[in-house]
DNA sequence: AATAAAGGTTTACGTTGCGTAAAGGTCAAG
DNA sequence: CTTGACCTTTACGCAACGTAAACCTTTATT
C-alpha cells in the first residue's frame, strides 16, 4: 500500500509542505518516486512520522529528532536529558517572566506607588549596570573580581543623603578643576585640593583606596575616552589632562 | 554629551549591529547623522534603550515595544495583559511537556515496562487518531459527532480477545470476498454471507447497526480511493465494487 | 603629512520550520 | 481532448539579529 504525499498529510495532519520540507531536509524520504517525481510512502514513513511528530510536539528541534531517530537509545538519553534540563530552566525564566510582568502591569495601573526610597534603589541599581556594561570587564582585570563587588555593595547601600553629599563634592570638584584649568600659573596647593577632593569622591565606594590605585585609575581616566570626554566637557578641555597629572603628581 | 554607535552599544551592553537593526526598523533613531553617516546619540536615546531593553527581556517582541514606547497607557495595559496570558499559556504548556519528557526518558530506561493491556490501549489509540485524521471529517458529516464518539469509544473499550475476534472476521470476509470476485457464477448465497460478515465486522464499533447506515457507507466505499484501493488490494481488483453491490442488495 | 589602526557604513546571506504564492508538469475522468 | 485535481520545483517571507565582505572616516602615531 502506498500514499501519495497528500494522503500521507491527511493521515498525518500536516502539510503536504511540510512533508517536501522534510524529504529535503532528509528527515523522511518517500520509500519512492515517480517518473514524474511525486513522492509516494509505505507505512514505515507513516510510523516514522508519527514518531517524528512525537517529539516535534516535545519541542524538540527537527535535527534532534534527526539523531534521536537514527542512533541508539544511549544518545537518545542524553538527548531527552538535555532537551529536559532546557526545558525546565525555560519554565523557570518563564516563571520570572510572569512575575515581571505582573509587577509592570501593577506599576502601570499606579497600584505600586514607588516609595522614594524604591526609587532611589532603581536608581543604583541602574547606575551599577550601567558601569558595569560600561567599564566593568576592564576593571575587573586591573582590581581583581573583590575590589568591584565591594564598590557596588557600598553604592547600593549608600543612603539618599550620602549620594547628595557625593555629588556635591563632585560639584565642587568640576568647579576647582575648570578654575585650576583656566589659571595662568597654576598654583601646586590647588591641585592638591583637587587630588584630595577626587580621593573623597573616590572613597564613597572604594572603602579600600590606596594611592597606588588612585594614580592606575588616573592613568585610566586618560586611556579611556568616555573619561576624558566627561572631564573635558564638564571642566574643559585639558581638564581630564589636568586631573590625571594632578593625582600623578600628589596622590 | 553624545555616545558613538559603539560608545552607546558598550554602555547598554547589546551589539553595534543591533543598533542598527533598531535603527533600521525605525524603533531606535540616533539623534543626528554625520556627513559620513555615523550615528550619534543622546541620553534621550539612551533611556529610551534602557526601556526597549527591560521589555525586551520580559520576551516582548519589537513590534510590541514599538507601541508600548509610542501610545497611551490605555494600550500599553491591554499589551501587557494580552502579553501576560500568553506567558501564562507558554508556561502550561512547557509544565506539560516536561511531565510528557519525564514519561519518555522512563520509558527509554525501561523503567516502564508497558503492560500488554498498556500497549493494546496505545494501539487503539494510534489507530482512531489515525483514522480521525484519514476520514474525521467526512463521517462525522455524513453520520454525526455522537456516532462517531460512540464508535471511538466502543473502540477504545474493546479487549484484546475481541480485537482478535475482529480481525478474524475481516480475514475471513477478505478470503469470502476474493473467491467470489474469481468465480464465474455468482452465487447469490455468498453475497449474502459477505454483507453479513461486514455488518458483524462493523457491529464491533458501530453499536447503533442500520442497514441504511450500512448503505450510506458502502458508497463512500467507492466514493474514497483509499477504501477501493484497501480492498483491492487485499481482496483483488474490483473486490471494492462487488462488497459495495452486495452491501447494496442485500443489506 | 603620510600611514596605520580603530571604528564607521552599507549590503547581504544564514538561522528555524515551514506558509504561501507562482509557474508549470501529470494523471484520472468525462 | 479537455478539465480539474494533484503534483513538481523555485523562491520569497517571517524575527531578531550574527557574521562577513568590501569599502570609507576618523584618530593616533611616526
Amino acid at each position: 500500500m502506498l500514499y501519495s504525499i497528500k494522503q500521507m498529510a491527511q493521515m498525518s495532519g500536516v502539510s503536504t509542505r511540510t512533508l517536501r520540507y522534510y524529504d529535503e531536509i532528509h528527515l523522511l524520504k518517500p520509500t519512492k518516486t515517480n517518473e514524474a517525481g511525486y513522492r509516494f510512502y509505505s507505512t514505515v514513513e507513516v510510523d516514522r512520522l508519527q514518531q517524528i511528530l512525537f517529539y516535534r510536539e516535545l519541542n524538540f528541534k527537527l535535527s534532534d529528532i534527526q539523531r534521536i531517530l537514527s542512533s541508539e537509545s544511549q544518545s537518545i538519553q542524553s538527548i531527552l536529558h538535555t532537551h529536559y534540563d532546557a526545558l525546565v530552566e525555560e519554565r523557570n525564566h518563564i516563571d520570572s517572566l510572569i512575575e515581571a510582568v505582573e509587577h509592570t502591569i501593577a506599576y502601570h495601573k499606579g497600584e505600586i506607588e514607588m516609595s522614594n526610597e524604591e526609587k532611589f534603589a532603581a536608581f543604583k541599581k541602574k547606575r551599577i549596570e550601567e558601569n558595569e556594561n560600561k567599564f566593568g570587564e576592564e576593571i575587573r582585570e586591573k582590581y581583581g573580581e573583590e575590589a568591584v563587588e565591594e564598590a557596588n555593595q557600598s553604592w547600593m547601600g549608600m543612603s539618599e543623603e550620602s549620594y547628595k553629599e557625593m555629588q556635591e563634592i563632585e560639584s565642587e570638584l568640576i568647579e576647582r578643576l575648570k578654575q585650576f584649568n583656566q589659571q595662568k600659573n597654576q598654583q601646586k596647593e590647588d591641585a592638591k585640593q583637587i587630588v584630595m577632593l577626587h580621593k573623597k569622591w573616590l572613597q564613597y565606594t572604594w572603602s579600600t583606596y590606596s594611592s597606588e590605585a588612585h594614580k592606575s585609575l588616573a592613568d585610566m581616566y586618560i586611556a579611556d575616552e568616555r573619561f576624558t570626554q566627561y572631564y573635558d566637557e564638564k571642566a574643559g578641555v585639558g581638564a581630564a589632562q589636568l586631573l590625571r597629572d594632578s593625582i600623578l603628581a600628589y596622590a
